[in-house]
DNA sequence: ATTTAGTTCAACCATATGGTTGAACCGTTT
DNA sequence: AAACGGTTCAACCATATGGTTGAACTAAAT
C-alpha cells in the first residue's frame, strides 16, 4: 500500500541532508541520521540501500535544486551581464541564507570526489540545444563573451573575465564558507550576522561592478540602478 | 639515546599533514598515515598518543606557521593599509601555492570545531602588550581604523570595512578552496592553473583596491605602484 | 660484554559502524 | 477472516578502525 505517511522517504532525506551538510560524508553516521529522523536505522537502508547511495541522492538534489539554478543566470543569453550578475549574486545570497552550510558542503565533497563535478554538470540540464564547450554546463560563455564586448565598447576595465568570475564567486562564498571565523572575529550574534549577510548581498554586487566597470560607466549605471531599486521598493508595499 | 634518525617524528608529521589535509580528520585513517610515512602504525601512537592529538599538533602547526603570519600584516601599525593589503594578498598566494589544500582544510575543521578558532587566536601570539578587543588576535584593528581614516580623507569609497575585508578574503581563498571546480570549468592543466594563480596574485590586489579607492586616488596610486614594481623588477636580475 | 633505555614491530583487542536477518505490524484485497 | 504485501523494528553480523601488548632491536653507557 506504499508509504504509510507517504513521506518517510522525505523525512529521511531531511535528516540526512542536515547531518551530511554538518558532518560531511565521512563524518556522518547512519545511526545519527536515523536518530535525527526519529526512525530505525534499518529504514535508511530500506529506502536508500547504502550510505553512499543516500549521500549521492542528497548531494545531487542539493546541487541541482539549489546551486545549478543560480549558475544558469550566467549562461542566459537573454540577459545583459549586469543583470546576470545581479540575479546570480542576489540568488546566491537568498539561497545560502536559507542553507548556510551548503557552500562548504559542496566544496568539500567536490574536493574529495572531483569526478562528481562533471557528473553534476551533466545532470543539471534544463535542456539546451546547441552549446559547444566540452563541459557546457560548467561554462558561462555568455557571461564571458559579454564582458569581452563591454571591454571593446570601453565600458569595462581590462580585466580577465576568468579572474573576474573567480573574484565574484569568492566574494559570494566566503561569508558562508568561513562564517564562523568571520562571525567570531567581528563578535557578532547570529542575528547581527544575518543582517550582515543581508547587507552583503547588495555590497557584493557593488564590489563586483567596481571591479568590472570603468568609473564613468559605473557612475552612470549606479544612478540608473538606484532609481530602479527605488521604484521596486515603492511598488512593493509591505 | 633519542630518535635514531632524530626525524621519525618529522616524517610522521609530514605524512599526517598530507593525509589530514586531503581527507580531513574524520576521513583520515591512521593506517593510511602510517603507510604514507612508511612505518608501523604503532609509531604514530608512540610519538603522538592518539589520532586526535596528532591532528591537533598538525592543525596548530599549520595554522600558526602558515596562516597566522599573514594575518599579522593586517595588524601591523607600522604599515599603511595599502602595504598591509599587498603583503597579505601576496603572502597568501605564495603560501597557498605551496600548500594548496590548506585553505579548505582549515575552513572545514574550523567549521566542525568552532572552539578551535579562539584557541588558535590565543596561540598565534608574537607577544603584544596592549590590544583591547575581546579577541585581539582575530581582529584587524589597524586595518579597519586606517580604512575609516582613508574614507575621511576622501581617498576611499564609503565602504563598510568589514564587508571589504570579507571580499578581499573571499577573493584570496576561492581560487584555492574551489580549485577543482574552477580548473575543470576553465579546462586548465595543472601548469595553466599555476600560471592563473600567479597572475591572480596581482589581480586580487588590483580588485581589492578598485573596491576600496576612489577612481582618482586609485589612478594616482596605480601609477606610483607600477613605477615601484618596475624598479623592483629592474633591481632583481634573474 | 653486559646493561640500559629509547625505538620499532607483528599480532592482538575492543569498539564503532555499515549493513542484514527474520519476525511483527497494519492497512488493503478477496 | 484469511491472505497479501509494503513497512517497521530489535537483534545480530562482519569488518574497519583506533588503540595496546609484549617482545625484539639498536646503539650508547658502564
Amino acid at each position: 500500500m506504499t508509504n504509510k505517511d507517504q513521506n518517510t522517504e522525505e523525512i529521511i532525506k531531511q535528516a540526512a541532508r542536515k547531518v551530511f551538510q554538518r558532518e560531511g560524508f565521512s563524518g556522518a553516521r547512519m545511526q545519527v541520521i536515523a536518530d535525527e529522523a526519529g526512525i530505525n536505522k534499518m529504514m535508511l537502508h530500506y529506502y536508500f540501500r547504502s550510505k553512499q547511495h543516500l549521500f549521492d541522492v542528497i548531494f545531487e538534489e542539493d546541487y541541482t535544486t539549489l546551486m545549478a539554478p543560480l549558475a544558469i543566470h550566467l549562461r542566459n543569453p537573454e540577459l545583459h551581464v549586469e543583470e546576470q550578475i545581479i540575479l546570480f549574486v542576489r540568488g546566491y545570497h537568498d539561497t545560502m541564507i536559507k542553507h548556510p552550510r551548503l557552500p562548504l558542503f559542496l566544496v568539500h565533497e567536490f574536493a574529495k570526489n572531483p569526478h562528481k563535478i562533471l557528473e553534476m554538470a551533466q545532470k543539471s540540464i534544463p535542456v539546451s540545444k546547441s552549446e559547444e564547450p566540452a563541459h557546457p554546463k560548467l561554462s558561462a560563455t555568455t557571461y564571458m563573451d559579454q564582458i569581452e564586448k563591454g571591454k571593446a565598447l570601453g565600458h569595462y576595465n581590462d580585466v580577465d573575465p576568468r579572474q573576474h568570475a573567480v573574484s565574484m564567486l569568492g566574494m559570494c562564498t566566503h561569508a558562508f564558507i568561513s562564517r564562523i571565523s568571520v562571525q567570531t572575529a567581528y563578535e557578532m550574534t547570529d542575528e547581527q550576522y544575518m543582517q550582515f549577510l543581508e547587507e552583503r548581498k547588495e555590497e557584493v554586487i557593488d564590489h563586483t561592478f567596481r571591479i568590472l566597470m570603468k568609473p564613468d560607466y559605473y557612475k552612470k549605471w549606479k544612478k540608473k540602478y538606484q532609481k530602479e531599486r527605488q521604484n521596486e521598493i515603492d511598488n512593493t508595499p509591505t
